[in-house]
DNA sequence: GCAAATTTGTCCGTATGTATC
DNA sequence: AGATACATACGGACAAATTTG
């Protein structure tokens, strides 16, 4: 008789809530810790099964964090999840995967472009003199193999949008990046970037932005993107 | 001896992994039934408590369904899991709850205002008649309480990032839509819309569209996204 | 309408891996 | 090194939901 009457709705789903409110009415905040998987059984109700269940949802969603051995903690919120699905839904589309992979292009472009006054505007010299040191990075690091070039590229966008303030379009702005790095070398027929291309590119954006141009901030934000675009293009057409 | 040796990495998250490539070498598609439960701890080689876990992981982020009593089946990869983890970061964030709805504004307008030519210029008569009858459906439920206001508002949004052909925009688009929604009411000292203000924005938006007047028709989203704005402010000030 | 079959949901007991002190 | 606390993993049993004959 290990009695168990969900009456209504799913036992897990009420522990997932049960602890979304334990954070809410705790005041708790990211990396603070929660009570331990039999605290919480006995807070909750709830068997272990049903909790490590509901504690694995939350993890999924980065509302909290498990460490092994360690302890659960409140999660930092992040757009992780948003990554793994996107990155999913563009692994799988069969017959439009390039369709996802453009629309991701262009929501990056909008951010920057329908922005381009704000960032103009804000960037600060110190901002400035930063992305001129990515610039010079992907140059040094061009030729070699290592993870230095597409770090850069990461960063320069990062910081891009940075001084807009809004945290929001920022996280989006990188998680968009990722899906793209991580999906991109799985379509068939899909050819690199021309490195010097995408050096020059940047270089541009940066100077235009130091000397408040925002009709050439807009104009080399446009060229940045057309041949990511442009290769989309091509492999799609190439089937 | 109920060996484990997970060795390397998280048995759990092979098993995520394991699933994930299951799909995709199998091309299946949304809708999609999946194994069982033991035919998966089968075919993974993991226990029952494993296999469930991962599955609850995948379901979080809408790659996999599950239907009790029924089955397990691919998911619908929508953005589930964003609008789950912004409204828990809505709720959370203890001092700059509303700095988040304030981020979740401006996007929404970004994707309005700077695809602003592109919706004017694409939008069909038909669409154009179905936002005048939305409009004309928020005017009469207005006063009374139902869903139909909110409902007609949500709808109207969606209708005008359609003509993108851009499926990400429109569906962050309402995503977003969906935290504020969810979260707004939760925030101390926020006040309610002004129905007519709404009405009347929305109303002018349609006319300049028609109209085929890309000024106007930012100007009036800048009309109906200004007094959002303005709430933030003043119930963030009222602190 | 009922009963059986299938599938997921929940519980319990036990043993192991991991991190901290 | 040992002890402790915690999450990870296993296996079996029963409950609940859904479909089907």
């Amino acid at each position: 008789m290990s009695g168990t009457k969900p009456g209504r709705q799913l036992l897990r789903q009420e522990v997932v809530d049960g602890i979304k409110r334990y954070i809410l009415e705790e005041r708790l905040r990211p990396g603070d810790p929660l009570p331990t998987e039999p605290a919480l059984c006995e807070a909750l109700g709830a068997s272990r099964s049903s909790v490590r269940e509901a504690v694995k949802i939350l993890d999924a969603l980065d509302i909290v964090e498990v460490r092994h051995g360690h302890g659960t903690y409140v999660g930092r919120l992040s757009l992780s999840a948003l990554v793994e699905s996107l990155t999913f839904r563009g692994l799988l589309s069969p017959d439009d995967d390039f369709q996802v992979m453009a629309d991701l292009v262009d929501v990056r472009e909008l951010f920057e472009r329908g922005m381009a006054d704000r960032i103009v505007s804000q960037l600060s010299t110190e901002q400035l003199d930063a992305l001129d040191a990515l610039v010079a990075t992907m140059r040094e690091t061009g030729a070699r193999e290592g993870h230095g070039f597409v770090d850069a590229d990461r960063a320069f966008h990062a910081l891009l949008v940075a001084p807009l303030g809004n945290e929001l379009i920022g996280q989006l702005s990188m998680a968009f990046w990722d899906v793209y790095t991580i999906v991109a070398p799985h379509l068939d027929g899909f050819t690199q970037a021309d490195e010097t291309e995408t050096i020059t590119a940047h270089q541009n954006i940066v100077d235009a932005a130091r000397a408040g141009d925002i009709t050439g901030f807009m104009k080399a934000l446009g060229e940045h993107y057309a041949p990511v675009r442009r290769r989309i293009a091509e492999a799609r057409s190439r089937r």
